[in-house]
RNA sequence: GGGCGCGUAGUCUAGUGGUUAUGACGUCACCCUGACACGGUGAAGGUCGCCAGUUCGAAUCUGGCCGCGCCCA
């Protein structure tokens, strides 16, 4: 036995720190230009730098590195692209939230102040990611770190809006949009959160024009808008209101008199079955007017800032912000004897999902792209397997939601962003579009052209990304090498604003899917099931919960308890379980080093096992090989949580517990040489390959304890991952070691139900059921005597009399039993539950045999396995009987 | 309102027609046995949401209902 290598503790921090320099120095994460072989690749999704990276997105990132830290063992060259987001609206919100609470209103700002107040932001926080990144100790090149704002990023936007102009994919249009009059700028339908509100609907009533008595109902949530109504509509079949058509109403306070019309749309059950028409502030409305090419088109009544505006509104109610105005205006309403009643609503409010702003809908000028054509080869992409989506059960939300799609209005009036390639000359009405920057219109040479004062969506951008990074549309060496990529991993909130468009440019520009699969990381809740976000700030900081328990722990966490299909927990307790099993990791290996003498050479792979080879050997290389074969199955189907599963149970279980457990006297040298080297050659070699295994989970502390243990190679990062068939599948050890697992666990229920105190060894027998068994159980004396924690064992045969003063019990392998210590009584009371726990499964048994149809129908093995679980159980009660009778208390009879 | 999905011990979860329903965390009891008390051994804990149906047989398939979640209105 040599010193031991490893300290008895560790201290994650400078495992990490060493584990990191030394990957950098040897530049793993680099790489190839000329890679060797099909290459795995990915981008990381950019986080944007609007703020700093949550727990959310070491979720992501870690799912991200175990698949890259696999592909890497494989052997497959790897490129994982960093990069960070310029996140356009939201990073202006963040700084303007920021200035104002230095009291600087944002909009009062000159130009190229904001601007530096913007990047200023992006610095930082740019600087804060990265951190965040290196901490983690994520396999992303480095060497090919991107930005969304950088020239070649600007290069690509262009190109792309150029291309799409000249196509006819993109058009600016006067349409109705989502505004946000707190940002002053149009937001894309992505970007409208629809909540639940408490609301009034106010029934006016519209007086006829013509001065007959009464008039015509009209509800709305909205009566601030009535100054910008153009008519009233309702359904033509509507019986109440037949008498209306081809007639007049008022518009009440203003009295502009407006048509009463009819259309489809309406719908009767709502309030009275008449709708105000406002075209300039309401999409249905919009639609309706629209239909009728005979009506006028209102002036704003709502300016940009959502404030009441126009001649068309009351002098003393003009500038008023919605809200009041609407108070106000209700007000007049009343006092003018417009209001026939008032009643509670609750209704659906379009907010900004930036400022939380009520979304203004606004007849605005913007630029869209035609989406329809650009879809269509996405979802056929998807449709013909080219794109598989994981978990798959998001293919039909992703069906669904590009069979709906609407056009993409990419213009944002925004200061923050790339800017719209189009210059326009006032002289003859004529857009000049193109990549570069022009001089002079196109049309008429004029050289007094107007940029677009408004800049592009963010989203924009980042749906180029996975083949931007390349440098597309230079035709680049990584271009040809790394796209398309291998997967991407997102979280599924962003599969329409993202994910989906992704998939279209990729199609329209490089004629190929950008990834062909998607991984959708679930959500994170807190302990109390909660979904973690920034609103409810119970997202901790993912730097606070690497510095508490490490890195290795915190992914660990992430991995084991999140399974696919659903949201996972993250909390101290899964924290907790991720940091007790690397500890049980390192002790393992730890143990594993004490027993090796120095100067132990790498393992071998085991020689296919001859007779000699002791059972547990056979066993645990079995077990480990099943284990290899789940893992790369588990990764390869992106089932990270299965994946770590599997090989927790197989080092905690198979490999701790019982593996070891079993050996720890061979490796003591109490049972020969030859059993020793058995048992020291299995355990590194198992070891070893496990640490492998393990590293793309918990890259620093396999990283560390591999060079603890005799090993070939520099680095275990790019170390080759073990292939399952280095070692024997052995079914028969598997079986065998079941029973003798299973008298095992017999003779220690004995134990604790005897109260045999814990540091006692007392003598225990088997008589075992059948020769076989026997065989194998006295093969295995030393296992079961050692993990029974009984000695001696004695095995009985069918004539030899049961032992007295011992507690027994009766299982399928035979009967076991446990002398009992002087000072416990006899007890019958376990043979007694046990008896009626049989009973009553025989009984079931029984029943389904005596069924004739179960007879004439069920498959005949399973006929036969029922007959064979009857003989058995039987033979069990009548050995439990015996038992019972020889302490007297004997049952009546099944 | 429409669509999709999910209901299995206190909590999370495995299990796509046939064993005594899997494992983890938590709980309880005993134990600092020479890698590990961040550990070991054992135990308790379940009407597999409810009701019908299909079937010799249902946690598993079908329908309805109830509850929850997500997406779209």
């Amino acid at each position: 036995m040599t010193e031991p290598s490893l300290p008895s503790r560790f201290e994650p921090r400078e495992i990490e720190a060493r584990s990191q320099a030394a990957w950098a120095a040897a530049g793993t994460f680099r790489a190839p230009e000329r890679p060797a072989g099909k290459p795995f690749s990915l981008i990381l999704p950019p986080p944007n730098v609007t703020g700093v990276l949550t727990l959310g997105h070491m979720l992501g990132d870690t799912v991200m590195d175990l698949l890259v830290r696999y592909h890497r063992m494989r052997g497959e060259p790897t490129l994982w692209v960093p990069s960070v987001d310029h996140a356009g609206l939201s990073t202006q919100v963040a700084v303007r939230r920021a200035l104002s609470k230095e009291g600087v209103r944002f909009e009062d700002l000159p130009r190229e102040e904001a601007l530096a107040q913007i990047e200023k932001w992006k610095v930082s926080h740019e600087q804060r990611i990265l951190e965040q990144l290196a901490a983690g100790g994520f396999s992303l090149d480095l060497s090919r770190y991107r930005y969304t704002k950088d020239p070649a990023a600007v290069r690509a936007t262009r190109e792309v809006f150029v291309r799409l102009y000249h196509e006819g994919l993109i058009y600016r249009a006067e349409r109705m949009v989502n505004w946000d009059p707190r940002l002053r700028t149009a937001i894309s339908d992505l970007e409208v959160l629809r909540t639940e509100e408490a609301g009034s609907l106010v029934y006016l009533q519209y007086p006829w024009a013509d001065g007959s008595p009464g008039g015509l109902e009209v509800a709305t949530v909205r009566p601030e808008t009535i100054f910008g109504d153009v008519a009233v509509a309702v359904h033509p079949e509507d019986p109440r209101h037949t008498s209306a058509l081809g007639r007049e109403v008022l518009v009440p306070i203003t009295r502009r008199p407006i048509p009463v019309i009819t259309d489809p749309a309406i719908d009767p059950a709502f309030g009275s079955g008449a709708l105000k028409v406002t075209p300039r502030h309401d999409l249905v409305d919009f639609e309706v007017y629209q239909r009728h090419p005979g009506l006028p088109m209102p002036p704003d009544v709502i300016d940009e800032r959502g404030r009441l505006s126009s001649d068309w509104v009351p002098e003393e109610l003009r500038g008023l912000d919605r809200d009041v105005g609407r108070t106000r205006t209700l007000e007049r309403l009343r006092a003018e004897g417009y209001v026939l009643r008032e009643a509670p609503y609750r209704h659906s409010v379009a907010r900004s999902e930036r400022s939380e702003a009520v979304v203004e809908p606004r007849l605005s000028t913007q630029w869209f792209v035609r989406i329809q054509p650009l879809a269509a080869p996405a979802v056929a992409s998807v449709r013909e397997g080219r794109v598989r989506i994981h978990p798959d059960r998001w293919t039909l939300t992703f069906y669904r939601w590009m069979e709906s799609i609407q056009d993409w209005c990419i213009s944002r009036q925004v200061l923050w962003g790339h800017s719209i390639p189009v210059y326009h000359c006032p002289a003859c009405d004529h857009d000049t579009v193109s990549v570069a920057v022009p001089e002079k219109c196109e049309q008429c040479g004029s050289a007094e052209i107007v940029s677009d004062p408004d800049v592009l969506d963010t989203w924009f951008t980042s749906w180029l990304w996975p083949f931007a990074v390349f440098g597309w549309p230079e035709p680049t060496a990584d271009l040809a090498h790394y796209y398309p990529n291998s997967v991407l991993v997102t979280g599924r909130d962003i599969m329409f604003f993202w994910v989906a468009r992704m998939m279209m440019a990729g199609e329209h520009f490089t004629g190929r899917a950008p990834f062909s699969d998607v991984y959708f990381t679930g959500m994170l809740r807190d302990e109390t099931g909660r979904r973690m976000s920034k609103h409810l700030g119970n997202s901790p900081d993912p730097v606070d919960v690497m510095h508490e328990r490490g890195v290795d722990a915190m992914r660990f966490a992430l991995l084991f308890p999140n399974p696919t299909e659903e949201d996972g927990p993250f909390g101290t307790q899964t924290l907790e379980g991720g940091a007790h099993f690397l500890t049980k990791l390192w002790n393992l290996t730890r143990f594993s080093l004490l027993n090796l003498p120095a100067g132990t050479p790498p393992p071998m792979p085991p020689r296919a096992s001859p007779a000699s080879t002791a059972l547990e050997t056979r066993w645990i290389l079995s077990r480990w090989r099943r284990t290899v074969e789940e893992l790369d199955r588990a990764l390869d189907a992106f089932e990270p949580s299965r994946a770590a599963s599997a090989v927790y149970a197989f080092v905690w279980h198979d490999l701790a517990d019982r593996y070891v457990e079993i050996v720890k006297e061979n490796l003591l040298g109490h049972h020969g040489e030859p059993a020793a080297r058995e048992a020291r050659e299995t355990l590194l070699f198992v070891i070893e390959r496990t640490l492998r295994l393990l590293h793309p989970f918990a890259p620093h502390l396999t990283e560390e304890l591999w060079h603890a243990v005799p090993h070939e190679g520099d680095l275990l990062a790019t170390a080759r991952w073990p292939v399952a068939t280095e070692a024997p599948a052995d079914p028969v050890a598997e079986l065998e070691m079941e029973t003798v697992l299973e008298a095992v666990r017999l003779l220690r229920n004995l134990r604790a139900e005897e109260h045999v105190p814990q540091a006692s060894v007392p003598p225990g027998w088997i008589r075992p059921a059948g020769p076989q068994v026997a065989a194998l159980l006295e093969r295995e004396r030393g296992t079961l005597e050692r993990l029974g924690h009984v000695h001696p064992l004695v095995f009985l045969d069918s004539s030899t009399p049961a032992p007295t003063g011992a507690g027994s019990r009766v299982a399928a392998l035979g009967e076991c039993y446990v002398e009992r210590p002087a000072s416990v009584p006899e007890e019958s009371e376990t043979l007694r539950k046990e008896r009626a726990k049989i009973v009553a499964l025989l009984e079931k048994t029984r029943g389904r045999l005596a069924d004739p149809g179960f007879r004439a129908r069920a498959p005949a093995e399973v006929v036969r396995e029922a007959e064979e679980k009857v003989r058995e159980l039987s033979e069990r009660v009548l050995r439990i009987d015996e038992h019972l009778k020889s302490e007297g208390s004997m049952p009546a009879p099944p």
